[in-house]
RNA sequence: GGUCCCUUCGUCUAUCGGUUAGGACAUCUGGUUUUCAACCAGGGAAGAGGGGUUCGACUCCCCUAGGGACUGCCA
């Protein structure tokens, strides 16, 4: 059998950093058995789902380097399908028509919650109330579940699952165990709407069941909703999937991720954190699943070791420190090239003068193994950006006193006339100089540090004059030197 | 209210009845040092609480507490 997972997203925002993992977790297990994995968008919710949402998710999957084995399915596309499913449900006695309607049970729902508020008010309830009460609080029946009552002729109805009187259902998942739930706590739920559209718990079912899905793993939101999509699998007679339920991501306190935590969106993490996408995978499938003691995970690797009984079962918090440490590996190893598009696409890069654009071209083989993401990497090519003349202060400015000055400008006509600008060269004749002046590099290096970058974080100071270019780093000496002393 | 799930260092996690409870990130101390980073050496840091079962429990069972999910003609 050919594995086939997929991941469902609802078009009704951005790419939520939750669901990234669950969709790297499902390409995984699909790269893992040499399987499919398929994007399904589930907009058959007109009034919430856009299209600017399915760009969006479609572009933040790709980013992540999880695009789909075959173009994305539009569940909207379905719907005829869907109904049909709907209808052979009925003919088959695993499904009614039902005239109740979305007014009467919100009625129910309004005069429950009308009585838990009493409670709440009261301390208690009287033994009517308090039967009445549990009784609007129960799994839905309808009347009409009875096949033998007839419908109001000419009412609109909605089809729903007739859940079986006694027993339980099984649930076996890969993450949560074998639990059990009894058809009684499940209500008959619709399948299809009044207006002879499909409600979602039909249409994942039927999708999933078209497509070929043989494992789902999603959010273990989803976990309960298993409960009320089985019966419509075993309704049909079809297969059903191999189930994980993978725990929610929260936020630092522990509490649902929100945006009060950073960034829940994952283009925030590409655009304005500046996190590369391989380091989000290893990061993302640490969260949530082990290898035993691997941190640094290849992506050949992960595919390599990917399962699902390495996941875990309770929901791991979200760490921006860890992750930086993460991207701070990869950033390390990606490519110096690739590394300065992605800092040329950032607002803080794009409008510096081209002179130092090239500069940070040049350093970013320095650069890159300095910074825990393209945020810090601008902090590190401080040095380089900023604009003379310098202006120094506090210890920088404490630095450059008159002995200083005049040292400067002593090692100025030494670097005057180098005939090669190269690392090698300057720190061979940083080394005569002090030599000459029977100094050490602990009495100039400092200084040159802080005229040349203002205390700004940098590399060796002998690369920093090589970074900066001939002509600059003398213009930076200069402008503090003091040739009268 | 009901049903279901979760709980090991600050964080992510290892452990699948017998370990000095391990690793990573973070943190602290020392070293190196021309800033920052890196690097080297070392330290502190955990089984939510209470009952069982067992020769033995982080591991199995129960209760409590705390957290979460579902309970829509949303997905």
């Amino acid at each position: 059998m050919t594995v086939v997972t997929r991941f469902a997203p609802s078009p009704t925002g951005y790419l939520h950093i939750g669901g990234a993992r669950t969709a790297l977790f499902s390409w995984l297990y699909a790269r893992a058995k040499g399987g499919k994995f398929l994007i399904r968008i589930e907009d058959t919710d007109k009034e919430r789902s856009t299209q600017a949402a399915v760009d969006a998710i479609l572009d933040g999957l790709n980013w992540l380097g999880l695009g789909g084995d075959e173009p994305p399915l539009l569940q909207s596309t379905r719907a005829d399908r869907h109904a049909e499913i709907a209808h052979e449900l009925v003919k088959r006695g695993s499904a009614y028509h039902c005239p109740v309607t979305a007014e009467e049970l919100q009625a129910r729902r309004d005069e429950a919650e009308a009585l838990q508020q009493k409670k709440a008010a009261n301390g208690s309830l009287s033994d009517a109330d308090a039967a009445r009460m549990a009784d609007l609080l129960r799994p839905f029946r309808s009347p009409w579940r009875d096949p033998t009552r007839p419908l109001p002729a000419g009412a609109p109805t909605v089809v729903r699952l007739r859940m079986p009187d006694i027993g339980d259902l099984t649930v076996t998942d890969n993450v949560q165990g074998t639990v059990s739930r009894a058809y009684a706590d499940i209500d008959d739920l619709i399948v299809l709407r009044s207006d002879g559209t499909p409600t979602y718990m039909l249409a994942v079912v039927v999708d999933d069941h078209d497509m070929g899905v043989t494992h789902v793993i999603r959010g273990d939101d989803h976990f309960l909703n298993t409960f009320r999509q089985l019966p419509i699998y075993h309704g049909m007679g079809w297969p059903q999937p191999d189930y994980s339920h993978i725990p929610l991501i929260h936020g630092s306190d522990g509490k649902k991720l929100s945006k009060r935590h950073g960034a829940t969106a994952v283009d925030e993490y590409r655009d304005v954190l500046g996190y590369l996408p391989e380091a989000m995978r290893n990061y993302l499938l640490r969260l949530g699943w082990s290898h035993g003691d691997d941190e640094i995970i290849s992506d050949e690797q992960a595919i390599v070791w990917f399962g699902l009984e390495g996941l875990n079962k309770a929901p791991a918090r979200l760490d921006f420190v860890k992750l930086d440490s993460v991207n701070k590996h990869y950033m390390a190893l990606a490519d110096d090239q690739r590394l300065f598009e992605l800092w040329m696409q950032r607002p803080e890069a794009r409008h510096l003068p081209e002179v130092i654009q090239q500069r940070i071209r040049a350093a970013m083989p320095h650069l890159k193994t300095r910074a825990a993401n393209l945020v810090k990497l601008g902090e590190q090519a401080r040095f380089l950006t900023n604009l003379r003349p310098i202006h120094l202060t506090g210890k920088a400015a404490d630095q450059v006193n008159a002995e200083a000055r005049a040292r400067l400008a002593a090692l100025l006509p030494h670097l005057e006339g180098l005939a090669e600008w190269s690392e090698a060269v300057i720190q061979a004749q940083l080394s005569q100089f002090c030599a000459q002046s029977g100094i050490s590099m602990g009495k100039i290096g400092p200084v040159l540090r802080a005229v040349l970058t203002a205390g700004a974080p940098s590399p060796d100071i002998t690369l920093v004059l090589a970074l900066l270019g001939r002509n600059e780093a003398f213009a930076r000496i200069a402008d503090h030197a003091d040739a009268g002393a």
